[in-house]
Order: C-alpha cells, then structure tokens, then sequence
DNA sequence: GTGGTCTAGACCACG
DNA sequence: GTGGTCTAGACCACT
C-alpha cells in the first residue's frame, strides 16, 4: 500500500507523507481510519521505526491526522483547508521553473496542457 | 538579472542554472556572449565562488556553456538538443507531488489548468 | 461526571484524578462517599481498567480516598494538609512557561489577568 | 545562555525551544541574529546535535527562526501573531486544573492574582 | 564548515 | 502493545 523508493532522492519520510495524502485523497483511507502503528509500518517499509515517526509528527502538525497516546494513529476528521491560495501560489513559484524549461526547449503551452491533463488523469485512474 | 532565493529548498547553483537557461530561451543571452567571470557574478549575487563554479560547471557538461582557460564563459552556439519526451516525463515526474497536494486539498483540475495558464502568461509577457 | 480529553497529552490517570478532586472541591463528594468500582468507572470513561486502578493508587497514596479490600474505594475523611506554600511554588512553576509563552506573543500582563479571572469566575460558577 | 535541566521531564528539544523563545521575548535575541549551530549548540548543551536540530527544526516551523542551507540559524524577522485567541483558549485550558487545585486547597482567587503578578514580574525581572 | 537524513538501539510513560 | 525521547554515529548535499 505505501510502496516507496529508497534509492530516490526524496526522503523517504516525504515519500510516505505523500503516499498517505495520496492514499487519503483517493479515500483508500477515512477519517477516523487506523494507520498501522509506527512500528508494525516500519516493519512492512523496512525503515527503522524513527523514520515512519517523523513523518507521523509531521502529518499530524499538519493536522492530517491524530495521534492518541498507547493507542495509535488515526486519520483526523477533516481536511484543514485554509490556505489555498497561499498553496496555489507556492506552488506555482515551484513549478515556474521546471514549466520555464520545458519552454525554453521550445514545447508549447498547448503541449503543456496536454501533460497536465494526462497527469491529472492519471492521479485520478490510480483510484479505480 | 539573476535573481535568487536563498531561503529556497532549490540549491543556489541550480537556481543559477535555471536562470542562466532561461535568459537564453529568452534571447538575452545568445550564442558567443560572455558570461561574468566566478568571481563577478560570486560578488553580484553575493555567493561564494565555489556555488557560482558549480553552476558553471555543469552548464559546461551540458553544454550549454563554453569555458575558455584565462578568458572566461561563454554562451555555446547551439542549443543542445535533449530527447524532448524524456525531458517531459522527467518533469512530469517532478510536478507530480505538487499536484498531488494540490488535489489533496480538494483544488479541482481546471482550477489547475488555470494556475498552468497564469503561469505561461506570466512567462511570456516577461519576454516582452 | 468525570468527562476526559482523550486528545489532551496529559495522561487519562492523571486527568481523572485531577477530576476527583476537583469534585471532592466542589462538595459533590463528600468524606465517606463511595466512588464508583474500578471496572465500572473504566466502562463508563471508555478507558481500561489499568488506567483507572492507576489513578485510585495514586489518589490512596496521597490519602485522597481509602481503599477496603473487596468492598470498593471511599472519600477519605479529611483533605490532605499539604504545605500551602510549596503547593503554590509547583503550580507557580508549572504555569511559568505558559505565561512565557503568552507574553512571547505580546500578550500584556492585564490580559493575563484578566485571563485568571474569567477562569476563576468559571470554575466557581460550576460550583453553584 | 541556554542552561538546561537534563532531568526536567520537560524534553530537552522543549526547553530549549522555550529558551530561545524567552529570549526573543526579552531581546536578547533580535531579528537576524543568528543562533549557534546546530554542531555549536550541541557541544555548549552536551547534547546531541539531534535534539538541537529537532528544536531549531521545530521553531523553523512554528516561524520562530529561519535556517539557511549551509549557512545556519536566524532570527526571523517578525514574531507570527495569528492566533492570539486561540492561543489564550488553549493556556487557559492547561492553566485551569492546576488553577483548581489551588481552590481546592482552599487557596482564594486574590492569592492566585498575587502569584500570577509575581510570576509575571519574575519573568520580566530576569531582562535586567 | 553548515544543515538534512537515516540507522540502530536504548529508555521511558501510557494504556 | 503503543508513541515519545534521546544517543551515537554515519552519509550526503550545499556553501
């Protein structure tokens, strides 16, 4: 379920915070939804248990989800969504290079598009 | 002319580097023009050497750039020509995450498009 | 009658004995009232046993209530004399970095008080 | 300037967070400055450079400093104050079982204010 | 030199 | 069993 890349240059932490939000926006997991404990997670990721704990810590300042003391890691109620523009915007400054590339290798901003489209798609067919 | 971010998680060398690209796909630099020296362009952007160095160097192996012992840098004369599919997946596979979060956060495919679309504009009218 | 915070990271025991007290306070009980069994007020709190014969343990070590070996747990007949002054030294020290906080964020010392004494108006009206 | 209490159960990530907080507070830290790093701070403390890195990584978060790759820690430019109320709600709260344990001692409200004024006192005193 | 990440293993408090 | 904290030491990328 939260297959990850060791040799990758993203943090595995990053990685498995990501495959969780992933995982939450395809509503593999709900609110309310048990994650397995920090250790049982290290075990199937073959991590040690520090680092399945970093990511737990950061999602749950995120407010994604909730830990409960002894008990485990549960997904939070609800999705805090105050920022969007703030989100959209640091994305975008994120992307503005990498898109800047692609144009000064003369790709159009149809083609652009194109590959947007086929990203959003393919996000969403990993649902089904 | 190349301005940067040094809070950014980007490394300063690879800023540069995109900056330096991007001045090219914009004409301001063009085949034969002189790159400031290390030590010019350390004080402007005030980084050390060694960062500017780096930046210098992998333009070079990319060749998009031609170094000259005791003169200085100069811009090569073509622009390489990099397999243009492989360059899209690899920024595919870079936007990917981002997306993702912002999908996560229940930010709808046009609104996507239209962040895209901002962009590209954006882009462009600096040309201007 | 004894409502918990499961989310909250002081620990369940320590909540629940904080509560008893609080209701020893306020005279909804009284020396020689029965409280209810271990199992019975771990069912009603939705907790484990464990944690609650840790509170009662503690609650007897402090001569809170009395324990009768197959009979059940009782308001001890008196409340404790415990030396007023450090009393107020440990609360004095466990409040400190609170405030701290508070005033680190340019909250002003009239709001502070102005704080404490809502709070007071608070408990006392739960009292009436 | 950071002395720790290596047998506080109080983490000590936590007390150094708050220390370096006490004295933003007080400004003996200003905006920019820069903190030890993270290797500096360890050795002064005789702690890991871990925990130095969990506080500086969490007050980063929290927009308390700004680290710099390469470079080190600073003082970020202005104290963030979103959510005074919040904030108030949530010391109130923490404040309010120990706060009822006084009363419970049978400790008057003006006994309190009298504490919390020299606490406050202590607090700003420690800046002469 | 700096911070960032990860590992392996330990101890503790809580349930 | 659970998560939380800390240590010691390693490797990496960036400046």
């Amino acid at each position: 379920m939260f297959q990850l890349d060791i040799y990758s240059s993203v943090p595995i932490y990053e990685q498995l915070i990501r495959k969780i939000k992933e995982n939450i926006m395809k509503e593999y997991l709900k609110p309310g939804d048990g994650l397995p404990s920090v250790r049982k997670m290290a075990r199937e990721l073959h991590v040690t248990p520090n680092t399945v704990q970093k990511a737990y810590r950061i999602l749950e300042q995120e407010k994604v989800i909730v830990t409960v003391r002894g008990k485990g890691a549960y997904i939070a109620s609800k999705k805090p969504e105050i920022p969007v523009e703030d989100k959209i915007s640091d994305v975008k400054r994120q992307i503005r290079p990498l898109l800047m590339e692609l144009l000064y290798m003369g790709i159009g901003v149809e083609k652009i598009h194109e590959m947007i489209t086929e990203l959003c798609e393919e996000m969403k067919e990993e649902e089904a």
